[in-house]
Formats: structure tokens, sequence, C-alpha cells
DNA sequence: ATTTACGTTTACGTTAACGTCAATAATCGC
DNA sequence: GCGATTATTGACGTTAACGTAAACGTAAAT
């Protein structure tokens, strides 16, 4: 992998997200790109922690939320304590993603219903207009 | 079933929420309780709204969308042309629905990894402790 | 009769996550 | 060399979704 560097429009471009937003980000602390100059270059691992950060928006986590997410990755956790704490975020984390696949699957299911009954009523005013042409 | 009413009390302990967020959801049209005087009573159908919501927002919806949503529901559409629009509209909510599932499996298996690493590095520690006993 | 508990309205406050200028600097194509 | 683009740094504005506080009504309990 060629360590590529991107700049600050380009990943706008790829994530369909304003530059504003980018910088808004740095502003909280959820990327540290480096500088050429006062310019704005952002490493592999900038583009992927913007990546993950606007995956865990999709599911509606807050910022800070999706930091402490990304957190988990990497291991600043030395000590048994920490390892423990850890773990129960682990385990706390993965129950509400569960919930939220449940109350996806419950919305899909939903769904199936809504489009069965509209294409069942197209269905009879399609017969309405065949079995019925103009009289005059 | 007994048509049964609820105070707004009975409903914001029911869904841990406060009653500031339940008269807020009327305010915004979501919930259209009858009254009692000046007090507010609330039908199982408001029920069933204010839990359709509250799991609208635990996947991320504003709510706008989780009105949308539930308003795809009841059928006001009477034209066809109300109807395929209806039918997109599910079909790319479903669109969505689907990402969010994929993010939230990808994102489980980051947790399971987590985990693992996490119980490993335990266990090495664990051994440490075993296998070396205090020497003096 | 008044404390206690619950309910209502009105209204200002707050936080998150950007949007939207404006002024300025650096860069690129020609 | 210069106009057009692209980037940067403030700084103020905005919207959603409530929180919070004040001021008041009502009904049961002590």
């Amino acid at each position: 992998m060629p360590a590529k560097i991107h700049t600050i429009s380009d990943l706008a471009k790829e994530f369909g997200v304003t530059t504003r937003t980018i910088r808004f980000y740095e502003e909280k602390g959820l990327i540290t790109p480096t500088r050429d100059g006062r310019k704005r270059l952002y490493s592999n691992a900038d583009r992927v922690r913007i990546k993950l950060i606007l995956r865990g928006k999709r599911i509606g986590m807050t910022l800070r939320e999706c930091v402490d997410f990304i957190d988990m990755y990497d291991p600043e956790h030395n000590n048994t304590e920490q390892l423990h704490s850890l773990i129960d975020d682990v385990k706390s984390r993965r129950g509400q993603l569960l919930q939220q696949k449940r109350d996806i699957d419950d919305m899909l299911a939903g769904l199936d219903e809504v489009q069965l009954l509209c294409e069942e009523s197209l269905a009879r005013s399609d017969r309405r207009q065949t079995t019925n042409p103009d009289k005059h």
C-alpha cells in the first residue's frame, strides 16, 4: 500500500460531506491530519477514521459515541482493570447493536406489508381498467 | 382488548422518557391525545405511536422521519400516483435499513475481535500469575 | 385546611452538528 | 504575472430535541 495522502476536498468528495464537516471533526479532536504549511494532509488512517465516523452516524451514533467506539480498537489498555472495563463496554455496545438490528428487522417486516398492500391495491385498479373499458 | 386509557406519567414511566418529551411530541403533532378537562388521556393507538417513534429514534431517525415512516402504514393513499410514490418510498427506506444492518454487522464483527483480543490478553496475564508464584 | 402529588401552560436555555458568510493566503493554468 | 480556483481561519447562525424553571390548577390524603 502506497500510503496515499489525501486533500480535504478529495475526502469530502469521496464521502459526500462538506469540507466544513471534516474540519469540524478535527476541531473536535476526531482526526488529526498533518500539515503542509497551512494545508491539511490526510493519511489513510485519517481516511479510515472518517469512514468509521460516518458509519457510526448512519446508525444514529453521536460523534462522541463514534470516537468511543473507534477508541475500543486501539490498545491503550494495559492493566487488568482496564481490560475488564473494556469487555464490559463491548458487551453493552453489542446489546445496543442487537436491539437496533431487531428494530430494523421489525421495520423491514412492516415495509414488506405496506408494499404488498400497495401492489394489491394497484392490481385491483388495473383490473378495473382492463375489464371495464370505456362505454359510450 | 379493553381499549385501555393511559395518563402521561404512565407512559413516561413505561417508556423511560419524561413527560416533557411526550408533550413535546404532541406539540409537534406526532400524537393527539384526548382531554379530560385539561388533563391528557392517551389511547392505545397513542401508546403504539409513541412506541414506534422511540423505535425509530433508536436507529437514529429524526422525529420527522419517524412520522413519515409511521404514516406509511395508514392508507390515505387513494390514487395510482400516490401508491407508486409510496412504493418508491418503501423501497428507498428499505435500502437505508439494509445499509444500517450491514453497518451493524460490521461493527459487531469488530466487537468480537476486540473481545477476543481482550480475553487473550487477560489469559496471558492470568498465566503469569499462576505459573510464576511469589518467590522470596 | 393544607400538604403532597400530579398535571398544565409558557417560555427561555442548552447541546450537537454542522451551515454560512467574510477576509485572507496559497496555487495552478495559461 | 494574473485571474480563477482552492484552502484556511474566524465568527455568527441554525435546527432538532428536548431540559428546566416559574406559576398555576386540582384532587386525594392527613
